[in-house]
DNA sequence: GCCGTTTTCGGCCCGACTGTTTTCAGTCG
């Protein structure tokens, strides 16, 4: 069983605990271990058999935890889970995706009505058979008639980080429009750079909220009001995502984006971490437990936040609970990458396969980016579909880099050299797409797989272990091949690659397009560890592709990487060092 | 269910908003 098998069993645990009101610490001890487990690179089978080592090392996993592992690890089952199940209905999952619907409601709505569905609590709702239950009312029964047809719509996944972006930036610039408005930041899991964004968190600094509420409320993009306070409104924006707004002062504008950035396990432990120094923290500031009437010790800043309770101010990237509490106070916390880092970009296409730009197009825009170097990595002939390149239209296009990279340089002014790639395909009988000869004479291989993505993981495992361990392949191009909200990954032992990536010096991809992000930050974090080095790359199949660089280096940020342990951060002398390595070993 | 330089028992982050309530429970983040 995997590590992403038993957290998903932990994690269905949680909902059963919750919605049978179990204690709601049990259910953050299943929750977390979820987490955690499905963070874990390695194999939770090769923890427990390592001599020295213990399931119980794993911070959260206790006596009780580690033997229901070790029972799913020997015989996939998990009795705890079969007898929740037993006692929980089926539809109860469905009801408390209507928002405004949590375990209580949806427990006395299932156990008055004898509900089957979510059509069921519809016809309730219209019968107006819901109004009379104990805690109900007419309001609530409106509420849940709106909010229905929300639960049954499958469109309002969570959005790319990039597409969350894009309503951000128009957001921001709207709310700073405000007279009221001294400051507006947005806060939240955009904030923290993550590959999806559920909801827009934005935060306010004024002395008069109702008007930067107002504000919002007038936004032309503003739709449905769904909720108002003194400090707080929620409405729904672009393509039915929801955005909070929270207004504060001054004086606690920093404790309450520190608050409002989350994430929410990240802020169980500041808050922890204070109320053992006799401080307790929310979102208007630092107080001694002893003495909350008296003004706040620390509240304008999140630098004085963190500071307060002993620790270094924490990028948001990193906030999610993942060790970052330690590094902080440890003043260990890594110099994250930055994309002014960056100086080259060592994967895309251009018309000679399925890009939409030239050659010198592409080398014009990598050169207006400040780039100083790029390879070309159009696909190999078995990406038929993509009008791949053979042999002899791959040496053509050579040719044309060769006297591409004379001309920038006779222009003298450009300092960028574009270097003579190719994104060859692992075939599904093993193997590379390209003779070996070939290969060797390129300056840049990137090694995907494109095809029998469907295959058993020794299989798939094998072809990507043999692409490291051929003396040209520089790169092994998106690892895990999965695609955000649309395909998971192949089937493949990614510690297994991370180790001969890491015995070979062979690079591994973070593919910087919002739909793939892979490496994924806790593989790219495994691989960290390792020595791997990394390379952030676009993918890009136009020239406005060359700009999800920032999205990479996000990812690439939240797995805790700097400078040095990306590639592609190199000078080209640097990197071309990198590589003659890789060919001796 | 986890955890311990005050603790092996008794803690476990904290507050806004809403609706159904005459003082608070549920939901959400």
């Amino acid at each position: 069983m995997t590590n992403a098998e038993i957290a998903s069993l932990f994690d269905h645990v949680a909902d059963l605990l919750e919605y049978q009101g179990g204690n709601v610490f049990r259910i953050r001890a299943y929750r977390n271990a979820a987490r955690l487990v499905k963070g874990t690179v390695e194999s939770l089978a090769t923890i427990r058999e390592a001599a020295g080592r213990s399931l119980t090392d794993l911070e959260g996993i206790g006596k009780d935890l580690a033997i229901k592992i070790e029972a799913l690890l020997d015989g996939g089952r998990l009795p705890l889970l079969e007898q929740l199940e037993q006692e929980v209905p089926q539809v109860a999952f469905e009801l408390m995706r209507v928002p405004g619907l949590g375990p209580k409601k949806v427990k006395i709505l299932v156990d008055s009505l004898g509900l089957t569905s979510l059509d069921d609590l519809g016809d309730a709702c219209r019968a107006g058979r819901v109004r009379d239950l104990k805690g109900f009312g007419e309001k609530t029964e409106a509420m849940i008639l709106a909010n229905l047809a929300f639960a049954q719509d499958p469109a309002h996944s969570r959005l790319l980080w990039q597409e969350a972006d894009v309503i951000v930036q128009q957001l921001l610039a709207w709310m700073r429009d405000c007279p009221a408005a001294e400051r507006v930041e947005a806060a939240g899991s955009w904030r923290r750079g993550r590959e999806t964004v559920g909801d827009i968190d934005i935060l306010a600094q004024s002395k008069k909220p109702n008007e930067v509420m107002d504000h919002l409320l007038a936004w032309n993009a503003a739709g449905e009001t769904l909720l108002r306070g003194e400090t707080k409104t929620s409405i729904r924006g672009p393509q039915q995502i929801q955005i909070d707004l929270r207004v504060v002062t001054a004086a606690s504008f920093g404790a309450a984006w520190q608050y409002f950035t989350g994430s929410k396990e990240h802020n169980v432990r500041v808050r922890s971490r204070a109320r053992e120094q006799g401080l307790t923290i929310n979102e208007y500031g630092v107080t001694r437990i002893d003495d909350q009437a008296a003004k706040p010790l620390a509240g304008r800043t999140e630098e004085e936040v963190y500071q307060s309770i002993g620790l270094l101010w924490i990028p948001p990237e990193l906030r999610e609970g993942r060790g970052e509490i330690e590094r902080a106070e440890a003043g260990s916390l890594p110099q994250l990458v930055t994309l002014a880092d960056i100086r080259g970009d060592l994967h895309m296409h251009t018309t000679a396969t399925d890009g939409e730009a030239t050659l010198t197009e592409m080398a014009q825009a990598a050169i207006e980016r400040g780039l100083s170097y790029i390879a070309i990595t159009d696909h190999s002939k078995r990406v038929t579909m993509a009008h791949g390149l053979d042999e002899k239209r791959l040496r053509r296009q050579w040719r044309s880099i060769d006297r591409l990279n004379e001309s920038l340089a006779a222009e003298g002014k450009s300092p960028l050299v574009v270097l003579k790639g190719i994104e060859v395909d692992m075939l599904e009988k093993g193997g590379l797409d390209l003779p070996e000869d070939v290969l060797a004479e390129a300056d840049w291989v990137v090694a995907s797989l494109h095809y029998g993505q469907k295959q058993a993981r020794d299989r798939i495992t094998g072809r990507i272990l043999e692409a490291i361990h051929h003396p040209a392949v520089s790169c092994i191009g998106h690892p895990t091949g999965r695609l955000i909200n649309r395909r998971p990954a192949y089937d493949v032992d990614m510690q297994q690659v991370i180790d001969a990536a890491a015995a070979t010096g062979t690079c591994l991809e973070i593919n910087a397009n919002p739909w793939r992000l892979d490496l994924d930050d806790t593989l790219a974090a495994a691989a960290r560890q390792a020595g791997v080095q990394m390379v952030i790359s676009t993918d890009a199949h136009s020239t406005e592709g060359l700009d999800v660089m920032r999205c990479g280096v996000l990812q690439a940020r939240r797995a805790g990487l700097e400078p040095k342990d990306v590639a592609n951060t190199r000078t080209l002398a640097s990197l071309r060092k990198l590589l003659r390595k890789k060919e001796r070993s």
